[in-house]
RNA sequence: GGAUGGGUUCCCGAGUGGCCAAAGGGAGCAGACUGUAAAUCUGCCGUCACAGACUUCGGUGGUUCGAAUCCACCCCCAUCCA
């Protein structure tokens, strides 16, 4: 059976040890460690495809959970699976439902064979379990689909956590004999919450069970960085080295060097995209809230130096404006800067590893971004 | 010239004797946001020496223990009639 997805290690760091790679998929290669912009309902908000493309976006994220309340995932099989119905032929990955299993938590009640929830839109009762979850994926079509979780909160005691993480590991193996579709590959999710044991249990149990590919979950849900990062240090010994490994959720400029840092070789977040059309816009010396008074005379870009269509057109000032006025065009213009600063920032990491420089990087990095204007 | 309805805090607009610094919107200012229930949500929004005090509801004067609210006159605005 071909293997629908491979990883190529390409280069490591000498310092860091930081990884710089290819994921080869059905629908083109990856370069790592990449960015993914998030597309829940099938569109990355506020964006089209050839925008997508401009930013310099390699894959995209769309979602079991959503897609299967609206439009439904026969819609989405019918009109010849997702990468046609949404006009992206490039790589997608969809998000199997669990993180919505915490977001969600007032809507849902977990058991042993899966999820009841009850649907954000209508009320309606719906159940999703791995077996649900992964036939749903498959009629979507996404080239990398993930394994049905269930991720914990912090705080979260070690008991409950422990629980989570076997059900975890249960649910992967479900998923695992649920999935049959050759042109689509199946990540595994490590759990564990904040215990550095069951963390290295996790990836231990899914190392074992062969996954082309890993998501690191839980991770980013409330905690101190520091705290995130220590259990990135503790698990990541125990990944496997010849498979991309995913941290879900994470996506703040300083959060992708440091996870670089530690071995992640992806990440996908909304922040980028919500933080924009709510008027704020990344910069290497931090957040900058465009939508505050102090930059109504400012006729600079966004960021100088910035390659992106904004920075290239618009003025802070006029940015600011659309924000202000609530004209949908300020918020495609953020969107599309904060997307461009974010997979720019990755094409400096991929290529200070390529150069052995990622430790300088790192440092002169953090020498500039001012932790204060954070998230 | 006559008739009627109005003039409320930046704007619109409730309020018709005490529970009113005055509902509710809007605007403005600030904050939050990390596998998207989010073009969303939250806070502030008369002044100050701010658990209290002071100034404000077209103007002036009056009634009353007490007025944005009642009375008199005046000034504006809108509509209609001549």
């Amino acid at each position: 059976m071909p293997q629908p997805l491979t990883f190529e290690l390409i280069k490591q760091d000498a310092g860091t040890g930081a990884r710089r790679g290819v994921v080869h998929t059905p629908h083109g290669d990856i370069q790592t460690p990449i960015f993914m912009p998030v597309g829940t309902q099938a569109t990355v908000k506020a964006t089209t495809p050839r925008e997508l493309e401009e930013v310099g976006a390699q894959i995209i994220l769309s979602n079991t959970y959503h897609l299967h309340l609206r439009p439904g995932e026969a819609l989405v099989k019918e009109a010849g699976g997702l990468h046609r119905f949404m006009s992206w032929n490039h790589p997608i990955l969809t998000d199997s439902g669990g993180f919505q299993v915490f977001s969600l938590a007032g809507l849902r009640k977990i058991k042993e064979e899966g999820v009841s929830f009850q649907s954000h839109l209508d009320g309606s009762r719906l159940f999703i379990g791995p077996e649900t979850s992964m036939q749903i994926q498959q009629d979507l079509g996404a080239d990398i689909a993930m394994a049905f979780d269930v991720c914990s909160p912090y705080p979260c005691d070690h008991a409950t956590a422990e629980e989570a993480m076997h059900r975890t590991h249960r649910w992967a193996e479900r998923c695992r004999a649920a999935h049959t579709r050759e042109d689509q590959a199946l990540f595994g999710i490590v759990q564990g919450a904040f215990y550095k044991d069951l963390r290295v249990q996790s990836a231990k149990t899914l190392a074992d069970m062969d996954f082309p590919g890993y998501g690191i979950g839980g991770l980013s849900v409330g905690e101190p960085k520091p705290v995130m990062y220590e259990m990135l240090e503790e698990l990541m010994p125990y990944m496997p080295a010849n498979k991309p490994r995913y941290l879900m959720g994470v996506g703040s400029p300083d959060c992708l060097v440091e996870g670089v840092l530690r071995g992640v070789d992806m990440f996908d977040c909304v922040l980028a995209t919500r933080i924009a059309r709510n008027g704020t816009v990344f910069t290497d010396a931090g957040r900058l809230v465009i939508r505050n008074a102090q930059y109504a005379h400012d006729f600079g870009p966004l960021e100088e130096g910035c390659d992106c269509y904004t920075c290239r057109n618009f003025s802070r000032a006029y940015v600011r404006h659309l924000i202000k006025a609530g004209e949908i065009t300020g918020g495609r213009l953020t969107t599309i800067h904060n997307l461009r600063y974010l997979l720019r920032l990755m094409e400096r990491i991929r290529r200070a590893i390529e150069e052995d420089r990622f430790e300088q990087f790192h440092r002169e990095f953090f020498a500039r971004y001012d932790m204060s204007r954070n998230f």
